[in-house]
DNA sequence: ACGTGACTATACGCCACAGTATGGTTGTGA
DNA sequence: TCACAACCATACTGTGGCGTATAGTCACGT
């Protein structure tokens, strides 16, 4: 009988949650897969808003936090730029959950964490971008830009749609130039 | 008795897609809100799918060719393309349903029909910009930029997250001068 | 050795929805 | 007027999820 930790769940929820979305964090799923029942879960959380939270403050972590964080390393802001939107979209496929996130960020209460998490984002974009030498609104009005692309695009593909780029490196080209053009 | 026809149907499913999402698109809800049940339903449509699909040709229809049709009427390959995106940013509220609608394309079987309009759309912006000069490579990039932007901002909002944008004709100008710089 | 707290399984009630079966109503043309 | 097709309601089955109640099992400290 293998005991469970808390942790183990979050990391099954936080795996279906980035292949599947955030509804396919459900209790009786989750059990199932990792060979454990519901009468185990409910020891460790209170219910299924408690579990999708925990899953959400992993993904916070992961995908904004700790991109920001390694992209910090780079000291130079254009070259700190381009590393973020490097790693920004090489990373997209693991950012599959996130493509369910905004519609149902509503339904799963969690769309005032969902919100501040695009804060940050393009916050911290803004700020590489001020730091380039743009005005504060030119900068915030760009970082929201690129963001959107981001997330956009994602969504696109998400469907199958072919965007016949030779490369994710062209949309990371794209990206950047959509930031610093005419700086 | 009201009799009912499959049009009424479709209209009230159209109603909760576009405020809802696709997964609002449920036989029993549609009938509670149009005060029938699922016996009338399943006389007019084979099954959910069949209504879901009836749902999407409107959608494809409203929110896509009637789009194009619309730009159309102004000859300016330029103008036109800054109609398209007026038109395109004004109506987003319109387009409510469409922000759960790259997640659960898959799941709903309506995958390959999304995937089909979003080329369409990609294509016609691209035309335009071949037409304003733009070799057809960097025309194709572009156009997926900027469709990409305006998905996700409807992302992004749809969470409640404030952009912090004076007004949607701020992104209409970003996006514009994202399809045009440096032309 | 044994009791207690940590952990788990089983079984239940509840709800929402998809789809089917069946019989009822109503308008219309022969 | 009556027959039939069009249309609709009711009642049912099946599925899948949430949450709770209850009765375990196991490890560990005393």
């Amino acid at each position: 009988m293998a005991r469970l930790t808390r942790d183990d769940w979050i990391a099954a929820a936080y795996e279906r949650f980035t292949d599947q979305g955030v509804d396919a964090i459900a209790v009786e799923p989750v059990a199932r897969a990792i060979g454990a029942t519901k009468g185990s879960f409910y020891w460790h959380f209170a219910d299924r808003a408690a579990l999708v939270d925990a899953v959400l403050d992993r993904w916070e972590t992961l995908q904004t936090e700790a991109l920001i964080a390694e992209v910090e390393r780079t000291a130079v802001p254009r070259e700190r730029l381009e590393h973020l939107v490097r790693i920004v979209t090489e990373r997209i496929p693991q950012r599959g959950g996130e493509v369910t996130l905004y519609a149902a960020a509503e339904r799963n209460g969690v769309a005032d964490r969902v919100a501040r998490v695009t804060e940050r984002r393009v916050s911290y974009i803004a700020g590489i971008l001020t730091a380039l030498g743009l005005d504060e609104q030119e900068a915030r009005r760009r970082a929201i830009t690129v963001t959107a692309s981001v997330v956009g695009y994602q969504q696109l593909v998400a469907t199958g749609w072919d965007s016949r780029l030779d490369s994710v490196e062209r949309m990371a080209a794209s990206l950047l130039e959509l930031a610093l053009g005419r700086v």
